[in-house]
DNA sequence: TTTCATGTAACTTTAGATATTACGATTCCG
DNA sequence: CGGAATCGTAATATCTAAAGTTACATGAAA
């Protein structure tokens, strides 16, 4: 399977709004990002239907972050995306008739539901604001040597 | 992305065999899990590489366990299938030039570890044995009604 | 009214899991 | 021995979901 890369996609974007004072273009982010505009448009429109950022046509248009980056988590974003799944390795079949193969679902199931559930608060745990101080000491490490 | 199920499938496989005297065929497992023999000669064969299961050729051959179920987990299970990737989110690019980019990987990074971490530590905590009995105890509640 | 943007549908590409085909090697039975 | 049963495995095809691309419509500002 193709990992998901869009949560790590859409904080890369907002950090780097978060550094500029007007818009930002769908261009300017997809070339940061090695991407496609479409692509971010399309990510970052599921954002703007959860009202975490806005975007504005025409010249001098862009996207705007609208929201308080010390409240936005990572969880909030992670639903803004749509809940994608978590984890790569899964049951054969959601509902199988065998009874053997019910109770490995089941385990499994449970199991993964922990791990998921611990992942998530960790994500409520960390806003963008986290993310962006995590930012600011890695860069001053950097012009450090 | 297609999600791995082979775990998922060893586990059913396995349980199956515990309940059989003598050895099972890929024809008989592949039936029961609705797959091809070839899938689970190569699912399996990975298992017999680390002891766990062996094989044997020409009439009444087929797959034996060769293990003790109260000692084999799901963790190691998950090694013998070469530990595949678990989850299905994941950083755009794994060596960013971007120190933004490189922030956010970090954190991602760290608490996907976590997570994997308490999942794999789940894993280690749970014997076939433990999901025999499962088995055993679902089997019996079906059978009462 | 031209240019710069986003919005979005449709289609293509790509990566990885799974399935299939084909054939070789080994073992057992008669 | 000869044939059927069975695994071993390489090569190839299929399927699925993410990501990328193309095309064009819409709206705002110079």
């Amino acid at each position: 399977m193709k990992r998901d890369s869009r949560l790590s996609s859409v904080l890369h974007a907002l950090l780097h709004m978060s550094e500029q004072d007007g818009p930002v273009t769908s261009e300017v982010l997809a070339d940061c990002m090695r991407t496609n505009p479409v692509v971010v448009r399309r990510t970052m429109g599921l954002l703007r239907k959860a009202g975490y950022v806005s975007s504005a046509k025409g010249h001098a248009g862009g996207w705007t972050i609208s929201c308080d980056l010390e409240k936005l988590t990572l969880r909030q974003l992670h639903e803004a995306l749509g809940e994608p799944a978590v984890f790569a390795i899964g049951n054969r079949t959601e509902t199988p008739d065998c009874l053997v193969e019910q109770s490995v679902n089941a385990i499994l199931d449970e199991t993964f539901a922990e791990a998921e559930a611990l992942l998530l608060n960790r994500f409520a745990a960390i806003t963008l604001a986290d993310l962006a101080r995590e930012f600011t000491s890695r860069h001053k490490r950097y012009r450090e040597g």
